[in-house]
This record gives structure tokens, C-alpha cells and sequence, in this order.
DNA sequence: TGGATACTACATTTC
DNA sequence: GTAGTATCCA
């Protein structure tokens, strides 16, 4: 069934390789040694380690562009994977500069997912999936493992399903299918793992879906089995290239090996200092045996860093330097000047938001002898996302406009995938997940009984959950205000399927005949709207008067909005469930909030690292069960390893100033209980070389003028001055203030009023805020209002934020 | 029978 | 603070 004529679809692009090949290539200027013998050592195996920022994607973009110019490939011909939607939009557009032409014709740069669902749809027959084959996310996924795990009659509280599906995608991520799960593992979720994982994989075949593991596992053992099929990619693709291979897992190892094979004109780029995914199955190993796997592999080191200053360098390299068995790279600059990476401990996280919020200020006047700074200029790199809350408690406060990377993804808000499941119901009905999301949101009165007598009956008879749910109406199997709501229900997806075909049919033209006399066709967006509205669920919503109400409103019109950038919905469903990463807003200055991972590949002139404390930066997890291994003699602790190439991240993210802050107590939940937790500095921080860090220490961090709000729990008073006073950080820390000015925190900010603001409320008026909810007015000053909330208590909050109740648009 | 409310247990990182 | 469950009430 599979055809590679297709394939010849993808030549289109207009760069014909011979007419190229005496082109002239600036792209070449202005590369160093290194980076040009990345780029011209174009046949064999290449791996190329790149430390951070030495310019590693320029390097990669000129590889490709030199390919294409050179004639040695088409664009059709070269494989380029990334890990990331963005780095994938990134490198495309680079090429598309460096070639002076926008480049459409490279079909095959993409995310390693992205360009599995191409090739799985080509080939699904041979694994027994349809084409139209949907993705499951994470949810999904979890769903249906829970009634896997329940009709197993496991106890779910011992065994959670949550456990099974991160043991389900190790196995994935090691490429084992059920058959190849080694017996050492037969222990696995109460002896039942294995079994379980078989059944999860014969259920997700006859739901005509996957999830994101197969999606290479799919293709590995699709290339393992029918080597007439590995063949052909083989020699079609003649170069690959490999952006952060040191994320790769052992199926995406797999992968790429087998695709190597053939010209085995692969070239990897990565660094062993960065890699963060362990924990999802990547295998540092594969870049350190890069040189065993490609015999007579090239292997370049991109040292030369054109992103931070020395001081940011040496501070990094300080770090890092604490790992064992790297592959080593020595990071130089030719940069001189610069600023010495800054230590600040405080008292509380609470205190080191406002701190921290102060400084942002403080570098967008320009104050500090520094130049002034723009808001994107600056961000917050945290450990774990939890951690955000502090900041953008504070940052509301004080009004400072901020952005989150990595949050909760606008794609996996419940909203968001309400609605895109009434998608999935219209454009493929037999899509019995999305079915059963939606047939009881918004509530129709339909609740477990009545959809178990949709189940039965669709079983019964053979059919999807939606013909079963038509013909439990038909027989009135269920009664009340439940089946009248099913019916309309019905009625109304095989009115939205009609619109959907309808459209189809005229294939872009605006007015079909119908043979009822020009009925009218409707764009996907119209679609969209109409399934929305007519489903009840944007009313749902409207109705709804939780504080976030409204947000979710904003996000469903987004969502529609997103639709103009899509020719259909199912081209938009595809899309979705692919990407990851959503940056829709530019406009306004922000300050950007995000975890260490996510900033892998970032740059910023200013970061900020708060919570170096152990326990938090070396993760709690890490310390206790990271792991050894023995490397070179050594026992590691890969844990911890992984832990300090966080670090190593967080800290070469900085361009010109880094600022490093930890604290003395931290709110912490554990074992069920929320308390106040004595924390240490962070190991990390005593393998910063002390000649490269600045050391701000705020007068009296245990009392004293700056800590006046800080908080009073007197039990842990002691336990934290013993526990920090002692702690070798510490008396490092303090030794080496010694010899510096200590730069005073500043607790008088020069608050710019905003006039429009002052007078717009009066006191006792509703208002809206759109993280705390209701709330009226009981006191203006300047332009801070103090509001009582309905839900969250009492706040003060800077007035731009705040919206007169009645102006809600609802 | 379903919806609303109360209570508990619980959070690292994500393609 | 939230998600998931238990319980009560309409």
C-alpha cells in the first residue's frame, strides 16, 4: 500500500543543485575555524560539540544552506531533527535568510514526532493503524490506562495509573514492545506491567490511535521489519543532521541509525554538558559513543562562546567542571569586560520575588552603572514551575508585566481540549475518546449510568460510541432530560458533519449548490464557531461565574482565532497535536518566567536563578534516588550529574548578568503537610569560583531593617541559623563579602502613577481581576488599589489590572 | 441519578 | 492551589 512516489511530490522547490553549484557562499564568512570545518565536512559521520553559545545553529543553517548550494542534496533530500517545534521554526527560517529565498521545499526538517506522523501515515497499514490515525496526548493516555488498569481489578490507590504510564513510556522510550520488555523488568507494576502495556497496545490499535511514544516505536519497528521500506528512506535521505543529540532516547537512537545506514552522511550536534532529559529516557551515552557507533566519525568542538561575558563563563565552567567522564570543551571568549555573576541569599522566597522584582526594575531605569534594559531582555530561569507562583504573585503586585514559557500549554487548558475534542468528534465520528470527553460536557444531564447504556449498546452492535449513542436514542434507552440532550446532541454533530462535507465540496469557493438553491458553505472558522455555540459549550462558560470564567472565554476566541492559520480542522488538529510550544504574544514588553528546561536554547542579557538551595536545585529526587553509576573508576551519582548541568544551563543562558539567589526558608508541601522548611544554599553554589561572583549580601538576613515583613516563625528561627550560620556556603558567603561593597537592597521604589488609573474606581465598587476574581474597593492609594476578594482574601494591586466588574464582557 | 459541596492528598523537569 | 473522591441534597 505504501508508495514512495509521493516523495517526487516534494520537489518543488525551485533550487535546481546544479545551476547552484558555482554559487558564491557568504554564508561561509564570518564562521570560525571550527564552525567551518563543521560546515564543509560534509561527507561521513560528523559530530559536532557545541558548548553553549558558540554559535551552534548558525553552524547547523550554514551546513544545510552549504548542501543545497553545493548541490550536493536537494531540499527534499536532506533529514534535519530537532527536539523542538521552535528550534525547528528557527532553523527554517535561518536557512531560508542564509539562502536569500524562502525555502518550501524542505519537507523533512522537523521534530522528531513531527516527521514520524509523516511517515507513520504513509506506512500505518504495516503496523496495523489507519492513515487517519489520531495522537492521544499525555490525558488520554492516562484514561485509558485507568480502565485498562480498573478492569484488571488492580487497586488504583496502591498502583496508580500514573505510575504504569511513565513505565509504559520508559519502555517506549527504550523502543521495547510488549514482546521485547526484558524479563528483568517482569516485576514491573504488580507483575502486571507487562500485560497491561499489551493490552494498552491492542487498545490504542483498535482506537485507530497512538500516543507520542509510538510514534517512534511505530516507525523503528516498521523499519526493522520491512527492510524494502528502510531502503528507500535509506537512500532518499542522503544527509541527515541532528540538533541536540544528547536528548536523544534509545527508539530516536534507533532511528536514526537505521536511517544512517545507508550514506551514513549523519551529523550530530549536541553537548554533553546539557543534557537535562534523563529522566525521559535520553542516554547521554549516545553522544559519548558517537565515535564508536560511526567509525571514523569527524568529531568538531565549537568552543568559542559569542554569548556571555568571562565572568559568566568561568562561573559556568566552575560548575561544571564538578561532572565526571565528559567529553570536555573549554569555553573561551574573546570578550573582556563584564560583570562578575552576582550571590544574593535571602530570607524567604517571598522576599527574594520583591527583590528580584526591584532589580528588574532597577535594570529597566538603568540604574547600577548598567546600561537600561528592556523587560524582554530579562528572565527567571526556576527549577520547578511551582516555583513561578512567588513571582507572579509579586510581579501582579507591583504591576509588572510578565510572561510564562512552559506553563500549563494553552493546548492542554481543559477548555482548549473541550473544544477540540467536538472537532474530533466532527471530522473523524468514530473517534470514541473525543466522544466520550464531550457527550457530557457541558452537563447534559448524562451521567455515568446513562453513558454506560451508550457503551453497551455501541458494543452490542458493533459500532462507534457515537452511532451507539444514535441508536440508544432511537430505542429510547435513556430516558429524561439526559436523552432529549443526547438527541439534540446527535442531531447537532450530524449537522456539523454536513457543513464539514459541504465545505469540502466547493474546496474554497465561498457558495456551493446544494441543489436546494445555494445554500451557503462555511469556512472552518465559521464551523468552529457554529459547533461552539450550538453545542451549549460556549454558553457553559458564560454561565459560569468562577473566577476564571472569563479567561477561558478569551482562550476558546484565541483558539478560533489560531484556526485562520490553518486551511481545515484537520489540518489544525494535526498541528496541535504536535506542537508544544505556543509564544502567541508579542506586543508588549514582558519579563519571561521559565523552567530550566524550557530555557534550554534561549539567551537572555540578564537571568536571574532563584532557589539554589539543596533540596531544590539539586532536587530533593536527584539526592535521594538519582542513581550511581560507575564511570572511569568512579562512582557517579548521575542524579546529581544531571542536576549540575542544570545549573551549568541556567547559568550560560546569561549574556551580561546573572544573578543567583537562594533562601533561607521556603514554604514547602510534603508528606501532606504545608510548613516552613530550613533550607541550605545549594551545593552548586560552593563550586562557583569565588573570583567571578560579586557577593550581595543584604543587611541582616536574620532580622533587621530590610527583613521587616519577613515572616515570624519563631520555631524555625533557630533551626535556620544553625542550619545556614553553619552550612560551608554560608561562611564562604561571608567571607567573601568581606572584601565588597554591599550593594543595599532598596526598599523605596519610584512608582510611576498612572493618571488615567488614579480615578477610575471609588471605594466599595465590584471589581474583576483576572488571577483573584471578584472583589470590591476598600482603599485607593495612588495607584494601588486594596481589594477584598471574594476568593483569595485581601490584596493590594496595581489598578491597570483591574477591570470594573460590569465591564466584564460576558 | 446527577450536581454541588467538602475534604484529602498531593507537586520536578516534558517531547 | 488543585485534582480527585466522598458525601449529601434536590
Amino acid at each position: 500500500m505504501s508508495s514512495f512516489d509521493d516523495m517526487d511530490a516534494f520537489e518543488g522547490a525551485s533550487l535546481s543543485a546544479r545551476a547552484m553549484a558555482a554559487r558564491p557562499q557568504p554564508y561561509l564568512d564570518g564562521l570560525n575555524p571550527a564552525q567551518r570545518e563543521a560546515v564543509e565536512q560534509l561527507d561521513g559521520p560528523v559530530l559536532m560539540l557545541a558548548g553553549a553559545g558558540t554559535g551552534k545553529t548558525r553552524a547547523l543553517t550554514a551546513r544545510i544552506v552549504h548542501l543545497l548550494n553545493t548541490g550536493r542534496a536537494r531540499p527534499n533530500e536532506v533529514l534535519a531533527v530537532t527536539f523542538t517545534n521552535k528550534a525547528a521554526r528557527e532553523m527554517k527560517n535561518r536557512v531560508g535568510e542564509m539562502l536569500g529565498q524562502p525555502i518550501e521545499g524542505m519537507p523533512w526538517l522537523g521534530t522528531f514526532h513531527a516527521i514520524c506522523v509523516k511517515l507513520l501515515r504513509r506506512h500505518a497499514e504495516l503496523v496495523g493503524l489507519k492513515s487517519n490515525f489520531t495522537i492521544l496526548d499525555t490525558d488520554d493516555q492516562l484514561r485509558l490506562l485507568k480502565q485498562l488498569v480498573s478492569a484488571e481489578g488492580i487497586d488504583d490507590k496502591r498502583w496508580p495509573a500514573r505510575q504504569l504510564a511513565s513505565i509504559i513510556d520508559g519502555w517506549k522510550n527504550s523502543a521495547f514492545t510488549p514482546e521485547k520488555v526484558p524479563t528483568s523488568e517482569a516485576g514491573a507494576y504488580n507483575h502486571k506491567g507487562v500485560k497491561l502495556y499489551a493490552q494498552y497496545q491492542r487498545r490504542l490499535i483498535e482506537l485507530n490511535a497512538v500516543d507520542f511514544g509510538d510514534l517512534l516505536l511505530h516507525m523503528v519497528t516498521i523499519f526493522q521489519t520491512h527492510e524494502d521500506v528502510l531502503k528507500q528512506y535509506q537512500r532518499w535521505f542522503a544527509y541527515i543532521l541532528v540538533d541536540e543529540y544528547q536528548d536523544t532516547n534509545v527508539a530516536q537512537y534507533l532511528w536514526l541509525r537505521l536511517l544512517a545506514a545507508g550514506h551514513k552522511n549523519i551529523c550530530c550536534v549536541g553537548d554533553d554538558d546539557q543534557s537535562i532529559y534523563g529522566w525521559r529516557g535520553a542516554e547521554v551515552g549516545n553522544i559519548l559513543r558517537f565515535e564508536k557507533d560511526f567509525p571514523g566519525a569527524h568529531v568538531v568542538r565549537l568552543e568559542q562562546n559569542y554569548r556571555s561575558t568571562p565572568h559568566i563563563l568561568a562561573a559556568a565552567s566552575g560548575v561544571i567542571a564538578g561532572n565526571e567522564g565528559r567529553l570536555g570543551k573549554t569555553l573561551f571568549t574573546d570578550v573582556t569586560e563584564g560583570e562578575k555573576v552576582r550571590l544574593i541569599g535571602h530570607w524567604d522566597g517571598e522576599e527574594e520575588a520583591r527583590w528580584i522584582g526591584d532589580e528588574i526594575e532597577a535594570a529597566q531605569r538603568g540604574t547600577r552603572g548598567l546600561e537600561k534594559f528592556s523587560l524582554d531582555d530579562m528572565a527567571i530561569l526556576v527549577r520547578a514551575s511551582h516555583q513561578m507562583r512567588a513571582f507572579e504573585d509579586r510581579f501582579l503586585t507591583i504591576g509588572l508585566p510578565y510572561r510564562v514559557i512552559g506553563g500549563p500549554r494553552f493546548y492542554e487548558r481543559m477548555e482548549i481540549r473541550d473544544a477540540m475534542a467536538y472537532f474530533r468528534v466532527v471530522v473523524s465520528p468514530d473517534n470514541d475518546l473525543a466522544f466520550e470527553r464531550i457527550v457530557n460536557t457541558p452537563k447534559r444531564g448524562l451521567g455515568d449510568k446513562a453513558q454506560q447504556t451508550i457503551q453497551t449498546t455501541a458494543r452490542a452492535n458493533g459500532v462507534s460510541l457515537f452511532e451507539g449513542a444514535r441508536l440508544a436514542v432511537a430505542q429510547g434507552l435513556i430516558k429524561g432530560k439526559g436523552g432529549a440532550e443526547l438527541r439534540k446532541l446527535v442531531e447537532g454533530i450530524d449537522r456539523w458533519i454536513t457543513m464539514l462535507h459541504q465545505r469540502k465540496q466547493v474546496d474554497g469557493d465561498a457558495v456551493i449548490d446544494d441543489g436546494g438553491g445555494g445554500a451557503l458553505a462555511f469556512s472552518h472558522i465559521e464551523l468552529a464557531e457554529v459547533i461552539l455555540d450550538e453545542s451549549g459549550y460556549t454558553t457553559h462558560w458564560q454561565n459560569e461565574k468562577t473566577p476564571e470564567a472569563p479567561g477561558r472565554l478569551e482562550n476558546l476566541k484565541e483558539l478560533v482565532s489560531q484556526l485562520q492559520n490553518f486551511e481545515n480542522l484537520q489540518g489544525f488538529l494535526e498541528h496541535v497535536s504536535l506542537i508544544m510550544d505556543n509564544e502567541r504574544d508579542a506586543g508588549e514588553e514582558k519579563v519571561t518566567l521559565m523552567t530550566l528546561h524550557a530555557a534550554k536554547g534561549t539567551e537572555f542579557p540578564l537571568i536571574f536563578l532563584p532557589g539554589w538551595e539543596d533540596g531544590l536545585l539539586p532536587s530533593q529526587r536527584s539526592m535521594d534516588e538519582g542513581g550511581t553509576e560507575v564511570r572511569n573508576g568512579k562512582r557517579i551519582a548521575k542524579g546529581l550529574e544531571e542536576e549540575r548541568r542544570l545549573a551549568y544551563v541556567g547559568i550560560t543562558r546569561a549574556k551580561k548578568l546573572c544573578t543567583i539567589s537562594f533562601v533561607a526558608n521556603r514554604l514547602i508541601f510534603s508528606k501532606g503537610m504545608k510548613g516552613w522548611q530550613s533550607m541550605m544554599p545549594s551545593r552548586f553554589i560552593d563550586e562557583l569560583p569565588p573570583e567571578h561572583v560579586e557577593v550581595l549580601t543584604p543587611p541582616g538576613l536574620y532580622g533587621g531593617g530590610y527583613g521587616a515583613a519577613a515572616p515570624r516563625s519563631t520555631l524555625h528561627d533557630q533551626a535556620a541559623e544553625a542550619n545556614v550560620y553553619n552550612s560551608p556556603g554560608w561562611r564562604r558567603l561571608q567571607a567573601r563579602s568581606q572584601d565588597r561593597p554591599v550593594s543595599q537592597p532598596r526598599e523605596s521604589r519610584n512608582t510611576v502613577i498612572d493618571a488615567s488609573a488614579l480615578s477610575s474606581f471609588v471605594i466599595g465598587e465590584r471589581v474583576f481581576h483576572q488571577k483573584f476574581g471578584y472583589g470590591a474597593v476598600i482603599a485607593i492609594e495612588g495607584d494601588k488599589l486594596e481589594i477584598a476578594f471574594e476568593k483569595a482574601g485581601t490584596k493590594k494591586v496595581i489598578a491597570k489590572f483591574i477591570t470594573a466588574a460590569d465591564d466584564i464582557p460576558f
